[in-house]
DNA sequence: ATGATTTATTACCTCACGGTAATATTTTGA
DNA sequence: TCAAAATATTACCGTGAGGTAATAAATCAT
């Protein structure tokens, strides 16, 4: 479980365009940061051990994409793949 | 090289959501033959050999999350990571 | 400060990713 | 139809992804 208490702090971004792995993993862990959930929180929904989220949230380049969109989801994101520099 | 000539057919779609390996495979190949791009251009571009360009294509679900960042930064695409159902 | 919770690291291990190069198959254009 | 181009498949192979389980380190709550 997480931790507990109203702890949500900053201003918690609703997207990001993503080019690396780093990128990614930061973004993936501010976010599940800002639902208040723990690590053990997504290994237990996923398919996963311990050391890919800590791996992915590391922004290890490696990581087996099909395994990342699963976090993805789970945790309630989604991916949009479209031409550079579309507004939003 | 591409073949060639214009041969520019079906509705080019501008952006896809994707959930699974394979619908980012499906969207990929698409939009590099709207491009008339052969996978030899890709893989020249890219940092790959050909066995990863047709995985990737074919939707393979462990291909490496950086080497995939860099064919869609490649082929002048880009992620976006946003809250499920964010509207456009 | 201190115990609880969360996160990170390590060792062990199996399995397969993906580069290359050769070959086969499919698709295309004239 | 047929040759060229594009795509797919195969074998070979080194390297590393990631599960588990144990332990360590860091963070938090009170």
């Amino acid at each position: 479980m997480a931790h507990s208490g109203p702890k949500n702090s900053h201003s918690l971004t609703l997207q990001a365009r993503i080019q690396t792995a780093e990128e990614l993993g930061r973004f993936l862990r501010q976010f599940r940061q800002s639902q208040n959930l723990s690590q053990a929180d997504v290994i237990g929904l996923a398919n996963t051990g311990n050391r890919f989220i800590v791996e992915l949230e590391k922004g290890k380049p490696t990581v087996q994409l099909q395994k990342v969109l699963d976090v993805i989801d789970l945790l309630g994101l989604e991916l949009v793949i479209q031409k550079k520099g579309t507004r939003p």
